[in-house]
DNA sequence: TTGTACGCGTTATCAT
DNA sequence: ATGATAACGCGTACAA
């Protein structure tokens, strides 16, 4: 049980007081390079550590930020911590990890615990939580960035990063339409996910635009995992085996979808064509490769993190409070290759 | 900016000290009920929270925890994470988590900084210092579960949990001697992988028991993943033609060993047999799925969290200090079908 | 250049 | 049952 160092063992050890030491190891002015040097030197031969907790009620900064994701297990959002992590570690941050798991009960208990721990941001994905209630816990917080979830309101130091998810969608249906596909299905990710819906808009768009008829049969919800897809699809192939393209919510849906094709004996590319969304490491590594909608995942995370540092500066922000990434049409192998 | 509620505040509201205050929150006794149901509905009403850091100090226990692994979006981690969390979740203990990236200096950077916030345990897991610099940072933690690493000396408040990868290796490759394999490759991950060398052992372990000689040139090291996986398979088959079996370090790098085998035109299973390590969620959803020796991740993480528990709340432990996880063999489709 | 005294928000000790 | 007071370890005015 090694006795906790204080600044006060430390000053005693070097016959100066708290303040001296103090400034020395925050590099404040103030001290003689001589003393600092010769403090700095017994700090370490005590393995002195200030203390955050202290530091934290002195200050009420606590170079903490808390990051909530619905499933760190699921690698899009694995990728985009590790974004997040690279950037705070530059700026001295530590995280809080938290998974909401999609529960808005559990999304509230979370945001409770974070602003115990006095956190001096917050970068929140996906939040499925109203906007009344969530603005109402957001106020709280010093500063917020919101990842892949939009606002009505106006938030007073709160920015968001979203996906252009209708621009991804319209790309990849826009693909389907110019190589003569006309019966183009979209499986929808869970009815509750913002960015499905903003999918399913740029869906119906693209087929509008492409003098398509939008058919609600050709629209299925599912659970976004493998089973989800595999089952939407295996449904949706059942019923309307006309069907020879399919959008899907994320990778892990679209590989369902192969594995349904598959079953079914359709070939992919030649008699289904898919593509996918995220560009999770999955999806180059599935037979045939995935083409898929890709997110630039650690960028999206470390573009949260620099926001959220930028408000914490307190500085005015020097880019956008309110920021777009496009996604990047990725052409693999469940797409057939350009015919010329 | 909504100004901080402090106990003092609710105190006032609530025409009692602040000692009241508190232990009506902490469900004290030496309050009477009447006030303490006051006192609780004017804390909700003000959305008082109390602040873990000024709590920290006070107590000296923070119910944070520090989790270190060496990638979280490494799905093998992440599985881990999750299930550390959903036991903290219990306890109420928050987590910081913390990427080490297998960098012995950013793992010492990461323990000084969980240091200096005070957790009241910490989760390491696949550490790659040496013994005595590990030890010696570990001694000042209050509380230690080491992951996936063992340790010669014994250290106080420290409890370890381990795959048995010895064992684990020997259930994979005596799977192959008695399908009649004879020429038995292991892909070994990197040098500095400390369950790569164990599981070396069993590999040889395994081959001596079947009266198969050592080949030096049937083990490969290679980065822990796929495209580190399919460049030393590809170098093994090219050299070694007469590999029938392929046992992996893991299941990312058992992947590159399937896409190695296909490039090469050899039929998995029939000319080719292959198992990995780990069951990540990608094992089953490659094309053919992976045989692998199947690690219950989330339990892992689940049991290290609860030995972690056990250590913090000073009772002498349930269980034994030092645990091991046995792996399950799994077999899938790159494993031929038992012929009878 | 250096030191003293106080505050940060909470819990613990000891009274009342 | 309740309250005053002193920690907890550090930073910050202000003083010397």
């Amino acid at each position: 049980m090694s006795a906790q160092v204080t600044i006060a063992d430390v000053a005693a050890a070097a016959g100066v007081s708290m303040m001296t030491v103090s400034r020395a190891l925050n590099n404040k002015e103030g001290v003689s390079e001589a003393t600092r040097q010769r403090i700095l030197q017994i700090a370490q031969e005590m393995g002195y550590r200030p203390s955050g907790v202290a530091r934290g009620l002195a200050t009420q900064r606590t170079r903490t930020i808390g990051l909530v994701v619905p499933d760190i297990a699921n690698p899009f959002f694995a990728l985009i911590a590790r974004g997040v992590e690279n950037v705070a570690r530059i700026h001295n941050y530590t995280i809080f990890l938290l998974n909401s798991d999609e529960d808005p009960d559990r999304e509230i208990a979370i945001l409770h615990s974070l602003w115990e721990q006095r956190v001096d941001g917050l970068i929140l994905c996906s939040s499925r939580l109203e906007e009344t209630r969530l603005t109402a816990r957001l106020e709280r917080f010093p500063h917020v960035v919101l990842v892949n979830r939009r606002l009505e309101t106006a938030v007073p130091r709160l920015c968001t990063l979203n996906v252009a998810d209708e621009q991804g969608a319209r790309q990849a249906v826009d693909y389907f339409i110019a190589a003569g596909h006309t019966q183009i299905a979209f499986i929808a990710g869970p009815e509750t996910s913002r960015s499905g819906r903003r999918r399913l808009q740029g869906y119906r768009q693209s087929l509008q635009a492409g003098g398509l008829p939008y058919r609600a049969e050709l629209v299925r919800r599912c659970v976004p995992d493998t089973e989800g897809g595999y089952a939407a699809a295996a449904a949706l192939l059942n019923q309307c085996p006309q069907v020879t393209a399919v959008f899907a919510y994320n990778d892990l849906t679209a590989t369902g979808v192969l594995r349904a094709a598959a079953d079914l004996g359709r070939r992919v590319p030649q008699d289904l064509a898919i593509i996918g969304v995220d560009d999770i490491p999955l999806a180059s590594l599935v037979t045939p490769a995935l083409s898929t909608l890709r997110i630039a995942k650690r960028e999206l995370g470390a573009r949260a993190m620099r926001l959220l540092t930028q408000l914490m500066s307190g500085a005015p922000l020097l880019e956008a409070c309110h920021q777009l990434i496009i996604p990047e049409l990725l052409l693999r192998e469940t797409t057939p290759p350009p015919t010329r």
